[in-house]
DNA sequence: TTGACAAAACTACATTTGTAGCATAAAAAG
DNA sequence: CTTTTTATGCTACAAATGTAGTTTTGTCAA
């Protein structure tokens, strides 16, 4: 019932899905394979088992005028629902649940611009009241 | 040759190993099994499978005295270590390797204390200048 | 109509992971 | 010494994952 596992791979291909809202299988291989180097048949499977886990919707439908079907995909779930899933297993995992942990180890590592400081200060204070 | 992938299961064995250096199976055993249920082989595999990753030191040791020998497991890299390899992963896997967004993300999410609040506002300060 | 081509569907296969069970060897107990 | 425990060493096995290859089928160009 809850939101299925999303592995590594399939990552990279949701987020080519979010940012694009509703997709072919070209689609998401026009912008993964030039930059990842994989075979179009394993973004292709990809969509495929994120079909089967409930994470997208499949479609067959004929394009506006004489195009021939073609599968499209729509996320199931937001990147922000899918996101506090894994980031609550990932901080359990990892952190032990510990987010301020989390948070100190981000921050030495994360080489923020001042910009990024700035925001994240003005989130701090917002929380804080 | 860069450290390889700990898996879920993993993780809470070595969160065990490194709060207790140098551990024999049994040790893990007493730890994690009234918590989590799983049978003593269970985590003897994971122990086993950490040797083979090259991610614990693993030697037969005969105790103190006249203990027989023992296996015992040394970690052979530091939880930061662990933690900067695999948060850097998780990083880009789900935020696109955008740090700040991240933060974002788990202040949010996090419900702090007022004191862990503080404490992230004086590492922010310390980054600041 | 027929052949070429591309998308979809099905099949594949080695690894990793979760989760143990069983057999053996060695130590402790009797 | 023999028996009983227990840790260790193998073996197991299904599901998930990474990474495609092969076959079928529907469309379009000749």
């Amino acid at each position: 019932m809850t939101i299925q596992k999303i592995s590594d791979a399939e990552w990279k291909v949701m987020h080519v899905v979010w940012r694009l809202g509703t997709v072919t299988g070209n689609d998401v291989i026009a912008e993964i394979v030039p930059e990842t180097g994989w075979n179009p048949n394993t973004v292709r499977t990809l969509l495929v088992r994120l079909g089967e886990k409930g994470i997208l919707h499949v479609e067959k439908t004929r394009g506006k005028e004489k195009d021939y079907p073609t599968l499209v995909y729509t996320p199931l779930y937001s990147q922000e629902e899918c996101i506090a899933v894994h980031g609550q297993n990932f901080l359990e995992r990892v952190f032990e649940g510990d987010t301020s942990k989390l948070l100190v180890h981000f921050f030495k590592d994360g080489s923020l611009t001042p910009e990024q400081i700035a925001e994240l200060r003005k989130q701090l204070n917002e929380l804080e009241q």
